[in-house]
DNA sequence: TGTGAGGGTTCCAGCAACGGGAAGGTCAAG
DNA sequence: CTTGACCTTCCCGTTGCTGGAACCCTCACA
């Protein structure tokens, strides 16, 4: 099959599947006679893969590895366990990071009126020296101080 | 002062504020006759913003809106607040797709041995054609069938 | 047999938001 | 006068693609 089908079939664009190509994730593919990359079953299974991964936030790093994984029959499920405990472990620290900037952001808005009077807390909150109390300011305060 | 005080002072590095300057978001700094940049305790203030701002997670198109209406003394506080809502809103968007994620990987992860053995669910998962229930296959599913 | 639509191919540019590093000018101290 | 710590500009690399230009291929239809 062609490339446009390859990519319907596995749901990555084609643009993305010749981009992976380029950047060594996938094999080279082969070629008709006028040039067009031919796709099999087994690729299209390969890229649907990488598709999956993809979506579960892995980097095309971490997918390379995983499939590298996928094909070594004679893998140990403990070393992809692994792999996802790292991606789990990553999310874990963005989810605390968002959480945070919201609570911060949300108890601005909670001091904001939020009418045409133009006094408004996140602002003066975002021009403070101290910054909005989103931790560790330490090291700017010590340098106002430094520079005084 | 220059550049190297005021990147200290602000918490936004030297080359940072050069990039700042490079794309418009502050304007463009007085030199010395040497061509050394040279700055205000008013731009160190500026910078300061920016860098709260950015630290909250807010993109430098919406730091140069937030700049905007600091600067203008004739703002509505509802302005301010409806950007910090919308950044709200995206954060909400992100930590729930990242909760979604996590549970799945934390799914696979319980199904898996963690072992010397092969078989591995996670990885079946991610070469499964449904592809691990993260949510609408839909379309995934109807090419298949489609290029059948 | 021409032709037009709808494939495919390559390469180049660009997005966000900087960071690294080269090549070179400047400044203050010893 | 030299040394080292600044400063300047410029360009490349990052991550993971996406869009576009310019060009070639294939197939159905008149």
């Amino acid at each position: 099959m062609n490339i446009s089908q390859a990519a319907r079939r596995s749901g990555v664009p084609a643009k993305t599947i010749r981009y992976y190509e380029s950047i060594d994730l996938i094999p080279e593919a082969d070629r008709t006679a006028s040039g067009y990359r031919v796709y099999s079953d087994k690729d299209v299974e390969r890229l649907r893969f990488i598709h999956h991964s993809r979506r579960l936030g892995f980097s095309v790093k971490e997918v390379a590895d995983l499939l590298a994984l996928w094909e070594d029959r004679s893998r140990a499920s403990a070393d992809v366990k692994a792999v996802a405990a790292r991606r789990v472990d990553e999310i874990d620290a963005k989810i605390a990071e968002l959480t945070s900037i919201r609570d911060t952001l949300l108890h601005l808005m909670d001091r904001c009126h939020g009418d045409d009077r133009p006094d408004c807390p996140i602002l003066d909150s975002l021009a403070d020296t101290r910054g909005c109390h989103a931790a560790e300011q330490e090291d700017e305060a010590e340098e106002t101080r430094r520079s005084a």
